[in-house]
DNA sequence: TTGTGCCGACCAGGCCCCGCT
DNA sequence: AAGCGGGGCCTGGTCGGCACA
């Protein structure tokens, strides 16, 4: 199988010209004759002659390869942002590669120029054993903890599970739950703190721990927790830390007959796509995805200078009121 | 920035051997001492020791690298498939990494072993030019017509196609219009093909190209589409040729009060996630996802016999009936 | 002797310094 | 001065050979 590839000598060969001719013809670095130029050019074409970026990056000592390294790539959240970083990447000459597994092998080779980690159930040990094997750029999309060698790009859940909390504050539902995600998950972590310190202060009560319940951020778990919830009538709002949780939600409701938006609200969080599909439309956190995405593709190639030093930068959230959530008065 | 990283040579230096030593040491081609192995092997450890992938590529003229390339990797349709097939690849060794872009020129050099293409907007001409660049394994999951150099591994849209509107024929809605993809995109003519026939077989009617509207696929088109179409009353059943616009006329309903499965029906095909999250569930097209993964990967790995020639697998439909299409009588 | 254990040296493909005409 | 080429080098795999028991 797999044909030999041609190599930079047999255009050489063919062309009568020597290698480093044909290289500069190639990149351009020095004046060649516009006569060997076209000679060697057409030659390639009818060749259809490609580098080999092995040895290319062997001897450059440089790639414009970049990671994406995500815990999973079947994930809406994922991959909406991951669309957006991937085209911003290629317009500045990148080429975004997706992989998914814990620490794959060969992104400690160095067939890459660098990459980001896009990983809900990443660790903050996970991450500093990542940056530690990958000694090069290197954005994280979560956190908030400073990293030796990696900056941080993240949302900032903070405000966003601020904005949700006071939002649904307004609804006469005050038996309020949270299904939350997997503890590994920072994300996770975060607005679990956050949304016991407003859980405390807002709504004044002291027991925030006991109503808490994991939903894995997937809609299947989520199913299951709430379908159990519900029928046991303990609750009337699901505050869900992700959109993926709210359909699990949404889908246990239908069952039982219980209208979201009046006879108990809920809420999202990330704004993904089906989110405004849904009927009624999930009150969820949204955050700007293209703000979010340039900011990543900025801070990484900020790496380029020399002496830079990792940064961490907040993506701010806004709330994206829809009808999930039942309001004492219709405003 | 970037580190330079340690070498082969640096280890050699340490541990008092050849380059060669380490070399056999590491992937073990040839019989070492037990005492210079543990020797080698602990310096390895501690200077957290790589071999560059590019270098080993270059001299072994292989490479466990697999790419996927799909149109999008923003597509639930996309993810779920590819999900499975990384998991499979990765039992066996390989490593997938996806990517998206027309014809990306990284996967004109050669990093990778081969690649397989998940491509809904490719046309046939796009993959005889991508054939030819890349003259390796190669497996694409979309299409019936035998390419030169690229196995295809592909769902059964004929007997899918056929398996709905079989059910749909149940119905007493027959005013029947079909939302169908972007006219690039293989599946969408073979869906489209097999539909006309079925339609003027089953349904005996001549008519079937005016009722064919393009939803490109995307759920917001699709919405535009069916909104308009609802109003004017035209018509009572919406086949939709991939799930993701059969949401998109879902919430058109939704936004006119129009009961699916009683006063409409809507019929999907892909049978993606939230198809059974939906209200009422949606009645789509499914394929065993985890034989298609098995059957790409497996297809992939037999480009490594000697003379071995490209294949075409069809990967049979099945039908998941929910309710979203009205029965005649409750069956 | 006949291995066993190790090493020197070359090779893979392409970039680019430096020197030649 | 402008155009071109020789050859070292990036890193790691592997073959033939050599020393030593």
């Amino acid at each position: 199988m797999s044909k030999k590839s041609v190599t930079i000598k047999e255009i050489a060969d063919i062309a009568g010209v020597s290698v480093a001719t044909v290289s500069y013809v190639l990149n351009g670095k020095k004046k060649i004759s516009e006569k060997t130029r076209t000679k060697v050019l057409a030659i390639v074409q009818q060749l259809n002659y490609t580098p080999n970026l092995s040895a290319q990056n062997l001897r450059t000592q440089d790639s414009k390869l970049v990671f994406a390294l995500v815990n999973s790539i079947n994930s809406s959240f994922n991959t909406e942002i991951l669309a957006k970083i991937d085209q911003k990447f290629d317009s500045r000459g990148y080429q975004l590669l997706t992989l998914t597994g814990k620490i794959p092998e060969v992104i400690r080779t160095n067939i890459f120029d660098g990459g980001i980690v896009l990983n809900y159930n990443l660790s903050f040990d996970d991450l500093e054993d990542l940056a530690r094997h990958v000694h090069k750029k290197m954005v994280i999309l979560s956190g908030s903890t400073p990293l030796k060698s990696a900056s941080i790009v993240s949302m900032d859940n903070e405000s966003g599970m601020t904005l949700i909390l006071e939002e649904l504050y307004k609804s006469p539902h005050k038996r309020i739950c949270f299904i939350c995600g997997p503890s590994e998950s920072i994300n996770n972590q975060e607005r679990l703190a956050i949304s016991e310190k407003i859980f405390k202060s807002l709504f004044q009560r002291d027991d925030f721990s006991i109503h808490v319940y994991n939903g894995f951020f997937n809609s299947d778990a989520a199913y299951e927790v709430a379908l159990k919830l519900m029928k046991s009538d303990s609750y009337d709002a699901f505050v869900c830390f992700n959109d993926s949780m709210a359909l699990g939600v949404y889908q246990a409701a239908a069952e039982l007959g219980l209208k979201i938006g009046e006879d108990i609200s809920v809420t999202g969080f990330d704004n993904i796509f089906f989110s405004r599909h849904l009927t009624p439309g999930l009150t969820t956190v949204a955050i700007d995805k293209d703000s979010w995405a340039e900011a990543v593709v900025e801070t990484y190639l900020a790496f380029n200078d020399e002496n830079h030093e990792p940064t961490i930068t907040k993506i701010p959230a806004s709330l994206k009121k829809r009808k999930s959530i039942q309001l004492r008065d219709n405003t």
